[in-house]
DNA sequence: GTCTATATGATGATAGAC
DNA sequence: GTCTATCATCATATAGAC
């Protein structure tokens, strides 16, 4: 069985573990290279650059959703709404390891402040003993309202408002 | 008129500035210090570390988001996302910020992309020429949906995703 | 309150031996 | 493919003069 080296790959696993673990930009070369028993330099024949090792990571699903979103023509919404759910969900590990960054810059650990907010408001919402689809619905009320905040950022309140308001009651399904 | 030393202020609002510019990690201290005019150590006479400034300038939205989740018992939940709606959009500025900093990374373009993918997705759902309302539910519905995967994202797919793609299409409004 | 000068310590990266 | 040795760069932070 030729096995091709593989330290590349294995190279891809660490630096993935610690990216998701730590965030990308707290993960230091020498770190990665610890933790495999090489040393810093060893990378460089692998790798041409750190950037280069970062984007062969996120690369792929850069490229899964540009092919996504170009290669589709209007259709039915809610199957559109199923494959690109699907879409997130495959690059789910990626995604969060970016979101990482931001919870491990740990200023104040609002990383996870955030998440016992969440789970607080849920809570002020529905009650206790939820369903996951209690909870799944929950997030996507409250987590689409908290994206309009930055996305309409520079519109008024009022017209951001109550459709946002009106949109997050209709997902979690509020009379 | 007794105007104290108002050197702090200025700090921190240029770092407001850069930071959410070209995100926190990104800012270094020099670039605060070249922007108004003095050295770097200066800095240091007002604030104890560079975490300290950073967060002088995060904790007000901790704060204010801690107070709302705990001095808040169960009510009408459509007044309860009002009110969790002004929270968010009082501080989406601190918000955004710290978004900045995925974008910052600049790691091909993350940001910006995403950006773009959204806004062709709203066009295959909802076509052309939309109202203001329309985009405000697809963020709902869309953002909503990616927080799940990452949220949900130890969970079994089939769990997550019917719900999921329920709620998001109640917040489109669709049939 | 602000300066000059400097300590200290990471980091990403390269040269060249083996 | 991996090593040792080293570089340049930049960061936060401190000491002490003015």
């Amino acid at each position: 069985m030729a096995r091709p080296s593989d330290t590349k790959t294995r190279i891809q696993a660490v630096a993935r573990e610690l990216f998701a673990l730590q965030g990308i930009q707290q993960t230091s070369l020498r770190q990665i290279s610890d933790r495999l028993g090489i040393t810093k330099p060893a990378l460089y024949y692998h790798f041409a650059s750190r950037d280069d090792l970062v984007r062969s990571i996120i690369e792929p699903m850069i490229d899964d959703i540009d092919r996504f979103v170009t290669g589709r023509e209007r259709g039915d919404p809610r199957r559109l709404l199923e494959d690109y759910f699907d879409l997130v969900w495959r690059h789910r590990e990626v995604i969060s390891m970016m979101l990482r960054d931001l919870n491990t810059l740990s200023y104040l650990d609002v990383g996870e402040r955030f998440m016992a907010w969440r789970r607080r408001l849920v809570f002020l919402l529905l009650g206790d003993e939820l369903t996951v689809a209690q909870q799944v619905r929950a997030t996507v009320g409250l987590g689409g309202m908290s994206d309009c905040a930055v996305e309409y950022a520079h519109l008024a309140l009022d017209e951001v408002k109550p459709v946002a308001v009106e949109a997050a009651a209709a997902a979690l399904g509020l009379p």
